[in-house]
DNA sequence: CACATTCTTGAAATCGTTTCCAGTAACCTT
DNA sequence: AAGGTTACTGGAAACGATTTCAAGAATGTG
């Protein structure tokens, strides 16, 4: 029961309430007798700050919002627990919400986020249908950060600050390796080409094939077109029907995602075909699921605590109002794990 | 830029401060007239209420906590998901903290909450260190809801509103299958035996076999000795070196959550082993691993949602202050999944 | 020693709401 | 029609901090 406010501090220490404050928030202009008392005061009476009240005159709340599609995603839930832990040591509570990359969800949040005072964002939005709305929040004073999606608005106007991870340069990784091994008919299997780490993915595994000079026909997209059986019967489709354009069955498949690894996998298996004999598989992700299976799965894995970190490190730089040095791009790797799950294609 | 505070609109609309604040908490004792000019003079202005004023005032700050171990596990972050969706449509934010089980986190945690007028709590306490942190915390006004922990204080006295789930009846479940395909030297592999999850299974395993009439060597506790490997290395020590007391290595290994089951696997792999021909494996808690894995694993499963959702629940309850039809207590089943990990022993 | 400068200090204003309190108007009831 | 109850309404007082301002004390300077 905390009812003990910078009041009876003051009384306790018979100064006034400003001393306290000023005391107490170590500023300049307190004499150390004062400082003592009041520090002294507190302590016995075990005063806690009122963040309410100190919001409402200070305009800043000491929290910072996360917006993603699903905290229950492994994927974002590392990151948020690694920006989390940042945060925290900086002394700010994190507020989370899941969109489900709904562009209304994600504007009543950033209302609910503004009407609380939050002093900054970490966001990924589902799309830029909400362009607006992140820029009245920045307009409003609260510190955005852009994770692992698109930082520029579509007009190109505005770039906010943002951590990326370097996709592109991974898939190309991947797809190099891939036709290294001999393959030609790869298959890419991806839940949408909208969003920026999809995006680029498909562009380093198409300039793969280019840099190789091979027919870019091998190069197959597939997107995951129900949602609800994790693209467990696209990769039926693709492993049965003799490929997409009956060009004929690819001989590997990059996987986007842990759920639409298991669904390939699942449907490998229901077409009777092993990994990597008949066909190699690479997971775009690094999970329990690719680490422990049977045969490994080779996967491309960035860190996502290094995402987290690198995204509340941005977002303290200017809630501290570092001027001047303040990057507003941060770059991840991405490397290629080896395992045992690719092989060369067999001659057929 | 929200600069258009609740003056404005009573400015705008030509009436008091006080009746644009009950007009627009919808109180009674207000005019059609003013609820109607109010309205559209807020429309207008595109007002949106101050919750931090609100919340000095009110003394509620519409936002709950929630404090677990770590929210990356996928275990929280869906039980997080759940309970962020309830509340968010209940009108509350969630802040999200990770304690890693450490006590003085917890109350710093509990402070910072404190501090900022939280109006309740999701909690999974690490241990029963902090009993009187959620004491003072109930004392101050906060709701309180256990998840999947002790309710009750070391002494008996107090007991929280919880969450529940039937351990108990699942490893019983699981075991009595195990003992009924024939097995009799069964190991549980467990990170710890101090939490109510762990120690409600070793009960529901010992049961089991008292139930069962068989010698009750066969029973083995073997506790997760270094948590880097993720019982990888303690498995192996099982499956080597012939079981705990040189009674036979065991042949069957119920395996305490995911990343335990991860080495027990690996372990499996590394000894030679096939399963399930030469060990039976059953996994507690279902996950993408499990249901993936060639074999598939034969699985404990409990609604990781309907934690959450009910946490929420028996939260909201006491936020609204439904006296009299509060229950305060949610006991969920566990589900016994059957899929092709398991088979009778071989005799040996 | 007189005067200017800097340091401390407390009173009071402020942040944006909600809510208590009184005052007025409207509506019944007899 | 008079008196009594009830429904609205606006002014003002919280809520608990920070911050501005002006006054007083202390110090420095010529």
């Amino acid at each position: 029961m905390s009812a003990v406010t910078i009041r009876d501090v003051a009384q306790a220490a018979g100064v006034s309430l400003s001393s306290v404050s000023r005391a107490l928030n170590g500023g300049k202009h307190v004499s150390a007798r004062i400082a003592r008392d009041v520090a002294a005061a507190a302590d016995r009476l075990g005063y806690q700050p009122d963040f309410t009240a100190r919001s409402l005159r200070t305009r800043t709340s000491g929290m910072v919002g996360c917006l993603v599609s699903d905290i229950a995603n492994p994927l974002n839930a590392t990151i948020v627990r690694a920006a989390e832990a940042r945060l925290r040591d900086a002394g700010y509570l994190l507020v989370v919400a899941s969109t489900g990359n709904d562009p209304a969800r994600e504007r009543t949040a950033a209302i609910a986020f503004r009407g609380r005072r939050l002093d900054g964002l970490l966001v990924a939005p589902g799309s830029n249908a909400n362009a607006k709305t992140w820029r009245d929040l920045g307009a409003a004073g609260t510190a955005l950060v852009i994770v692992d999606r698109d930082p520029l608005e579509e007009d190109g106007d505005v770039s906010w600050p943002a951590v990326l991870v370097d996709h592109r340069a991974g898939a190309m990784a991947a797809t190099r390796y891939l036709i290294g091994l001999g393959h030609r008919r790869i298959a890419l299997l991806t839940a949408d080409a909208e969003m920026r780490p999809s995006r680029e993915r498909i562009a380093g595994f198409q300039e793969a094939f280019a840099e190789a000079g091979i027919d870019p026909a091998g190069a197959q997209l597939c997107l995951q077109s129900s949602p609800m059986d994790f693209a467990h019967g696209d990769a039926l489709a693709l492993l049965r029907d003799g490929g997409l354009h009956g060009s004929g069955r690819p001989t590997a498949i990059v996987a986007l995602g842990t759920r639409i690894l298991a669904g390939v996998l699942r449907a490998a298996r229901d077409s009777g075909l092993s990994v990597p004999d008949d066909l190699s598989v690479v997971s775009v992700g690094d999970t329990d699921l690719a680490a422990v299976h049977t045969p490994a799965i080779t996967a491309l894995r960035w860190s996502l605590e290094d995402v987290g970190r690198a995204a509340a490190e941005l977002l303290l730089q200017r809630l501290r109002g570092d001027a001047g040095q303040t990057q507003n791009r941060a770059l991840l790797p991405v490397d290629l794990v080896l395992r045992d799950s690719c092989a060369p294609p067999k001659t057929i």
